[in-house]
DNA sequence: ACATAAATGTCGCCC
DNA sequence: GGGCGACGTTTATGT
């Protein structure tokens, strides 16, 4: 393990740490007293105080102060670095094109500068997503409905595929949409369009009359609005999370 | 300035630097090699590897791999931070209630702690917002189209609150909806929304007709798709940046 | 606390 | 590369 740090390196001397560690695909952290002016899809100003600059080697920049999940300035992945000593300040400047987007920070003092070498460990095993709803689904297609059964997932339609298509009990076609969460009313207009494309198909085939075609929307729970519009348009809603209660 | 800077501690010099940062609500860095472990509204882990962690003394905590903007794990602010040595490694861990969630990364090494007490420098000036969208449209009506007054910012109806209300040179009412940047098909159906509501609003009031109401939608640019949903229902585009061209 | 909408959202997938 | 939707989205705001 490669590890270089510097405490209360001038100007220059952190240049040169700098440069080195963008050589060597080094992650970097930069703690000092600086500017931060950002421009590009948007543009923001901030003026001095003492913050964290955060440089990986994908060329992702982040600066963040002592509050809050979110960087208050960033650079997303694909950026390139560069850091120069200009006007008597460490500039440390990350640009990218498409769109053309310019981060730029200028420390006038830097407290600790350290850079690492880092390899492996990048496989997140996550669980709890709408893929584990799915699998829980066709495992056990009852917790939709009795006699539920599954025919096809991610099944294309004029309007986009489908979480999980598949007959009920009395053999009627059934759109079921996912949602690993508590849904607004977005979701219910998400299902209405694959259930609107589905008869629109089935009725092609068969002749004038509209086909029956069933939407049951899968989420833990669903806002009063949402409700309302599942009613409207005739849909169910079945009480379901992606991972069983323990 | 007040910066502790370590390299390469042992587990029991790294926990008594962190619990002094916690105590005195430093912002933390701190490079090694780990594992992490979350369990919350999902659930995951993460094999051993070399990552930056970052604690924030609003709570927040952040596990950087060398790559992309964002955190791979991280706790958001209002979370509590605890550290102990425990089976030969140093276990950071940061819970917070309401959802109950937990995070922990064990160390087995730590290369390098950093802790920086920061002050002020908190106020971010962002310009090309929506926000600014709107300011330019109240101050020159005349880009949406011409004749157009508005009434009304923010103006509330069933569906929520309306960006602008205004009537246009016929003296027909128009609802204006800004996005600073290209939109898809869902923000036409926002539009719709408050078009509808509004109809039914001045509907009841006036009669049985179904009163004129327009619908416009501001922003840069539309996509193929939302193009068509506008002429579906008679919308209107203006192309218009929150900020003028240089 | 809940619902709603914005964000320099970011990220991944598919065309 | 654009379009589209999910995300442990986060964040702000109104009720």
């Amino acid at each position: 393990m490669t590890v270089t740090s510097v405490h209360d390196p001038s100007h220059r001397e952190a240049l040169w740490e700098l440069e080195d560690a963008f050589e060597g695909g080094d992650l970097i952290s930069l703690f000092g007293r600086c500017t931060v002016s950002y421009e590009g899809r948007a543009a923001s100003d901030l003026g001095a105080g003492d913050r964290l600059l955060v440089l990986k080697p994908d060329g992702a920049a982040l600066v963040h102060t002592d509050e809050g999940r979110q960087p208050v300035n960033w650079q997303p992945p694909g950026s390139e670095h560069h850091a120069a000593v200009r006007e008597g300040q460490l500039r440390v400047r990350s640009t990218r094109s498409n769109p053309d987007e310019t981060l730029t920070v200028r420390f006038s003092d830097i407290h600790q500068l350290s850079a690492m070498a880092v390899t492996g460990g990048r496989d997140l095993t996550l669980h709890g997503s709408e893929e584990d709803l799915r699998t829980r689904i066709l495992e056990r297609p009852e917790l939709v409905e009795p006699g539920f059964e599954p025919r096809e997932t991610e099944r294309p339609s004029s309007a986009g595929p489908m979480d999980v298509f598949g007959v009920d009990a009395d053999g009627d076609p059934v759109v079921v949409e996912l949602k690993r969460r508590r849904v607004g009313p977005d979701a219910v207009g998400q299902l209405a369009r694959y259930v609107r494309a589905l008869r629109a198909e089935l009725g092609a085939e068969e002749g004038a009359d509209t086909p029956v075609v069933r939407g049951v929307l899968v989420a833990p729970s669903v806002t009063d609005r949402a409700a309302e519009r599942l009613a409207d348009r005739g849909f169910d809603h079945v009480a379901l999370d992606p991972t069983p209660e323990e």
